[in-house]
DNA sequence: ACTTAAGAGGACAGTTCTGTCGGTTAGCGT
DNA sequence: ACGCTAACCGACAGAACTGTCCTCTTAAGT
């Protein structure tokens, strides 16, 4: 054996692409382990070997969507100057997300739609949301907010309002009503003139 | 014949019943028609004289939803006197509704995230946003705003907001973040110094 | 050239699902 | 007392699902 570093071959990366289209486009019930092996091109036998269950097929599946879209999401704040130009552009982002003709709303509320609670599905949802209010406390602390944890709040009803409603009703817009009122929160938590919400 | 009224046995009642709390609780796909008639107390060609087959009674389950949704809305709502406080009532409405220890966020959406795009449930889902935009666009002319169907995009992301996040953070509170929000923009919307958002 | 391991392909078991059908029981009006 | 119908029970067909296992091919390393 020469030192092999852990072999990677593409066996794993085929499936998880497949993963990622069925299950997002169809759910991850009703696609079933037939269909992605098809589509990978991979043996029944390997996608066992490369994970333990379907389940855990989901799990990868999950958290490949979440680390994408957190390089992603990332990456194009990075070009912003200006810090309450970069929190709106979170939903700039989001808006280019919800153009694409495959959208079809939040992988992870989609997948705990059909997934029993307390269950993987919805241990990734955790942890991804976790994180997606992190960074919206950072943009809101950042931008100057007066009251970020109330901010961050407010934005993570706006983020999930956003996704949900462009799915449902195909309206991508629905991302652009978002900004627009998470640009109106933000200058309200800007102006000294704004009184404490009850 | 005794000039029959059509015949209502209780037998579609009971699976109507056992289908809401089993097909919320666990989602469409998930639990089979074995378990819905378990739970009735009914025999599986009752089922199928009472509907077509399991597509049809998914959407009678979500027609019953949203008729019982929309009687609650429209009975709660009518205790208002005061036009922006019955707007902010719906939210009161939802803040309730996530409080049950069932919740599990927007039977529509958990429903569409594991239906095929285009079939008889999303079809449902178009019916009964419809209704609910129509419900915002109405309470927002009555509290009146400057551009109703402005606030009503805007009231529809928060609606759609906090029903996903009170379900993904196990936290009603969300109910009360988007309601904070709608009063922020109603008054917003009141308030002459407003600029338009764009 | 030989060995070895990975992976394709597919059969298989065991379960579960939807939908249908026959046989039987209970209730109800007449 | 009688007949009719609604509904219960259970068996069944046919399909689809997850997960295991076995065989054959192929490619890579020595």
């Amino acid at each position: 054996m020469t030192a092999v570093t852990i072999k990677k071959p593409p066996v794993r990366d085929r499936l998880l692409a497949a993963a990622d289209e069925l299950f997002y486009a169809e759910g991850v019930h009703t696609v079933g382990i037939d269909r992605v092996i098809d589509r990978a091109g991979v043996a029944k036998a390997s996608l066992y070997s490369a994970f333990r269950s379907k389940e855990a097929l989901v799990r990868a599946y999950l958290e490949a969507r979440h680390e994408r879209r957190r390089v992603r999401l990332l990456h194009s704040l990075a070009a912003y100057e200006d810090p309450r130009e970069r929190l709106l552009g979170v939903f700039d982002v989001l808006a280019d997300i919800a153009t694409a003709p495959t959208f079809r709303g939040c992988a992870f509320y989609n997948a705990a739609a059909e997934s029993p609670d307390g269950g993987a599905v919805q241990e990734v949802c955790d942890t991804t949301r976790a994180w997606t209010r992190g960074l919206f406390t950072e943009l809101a602390k950042d931008a100057g907010a007066r009251h970020p944890d109330q901010l961050t709040a407010q934005l993570m009803v706006l983020y999930d309002g956003a996704m949900a409603g462009a799915r449902m009703d195909r309206r991508p817009q629905a991302m652009a009503d978002a900004r627009a009122v998470a640009a109106t929160l933000l200058r309200a938590q800007l102006t000294p003139a704004a009184q404490p919400v009850g």
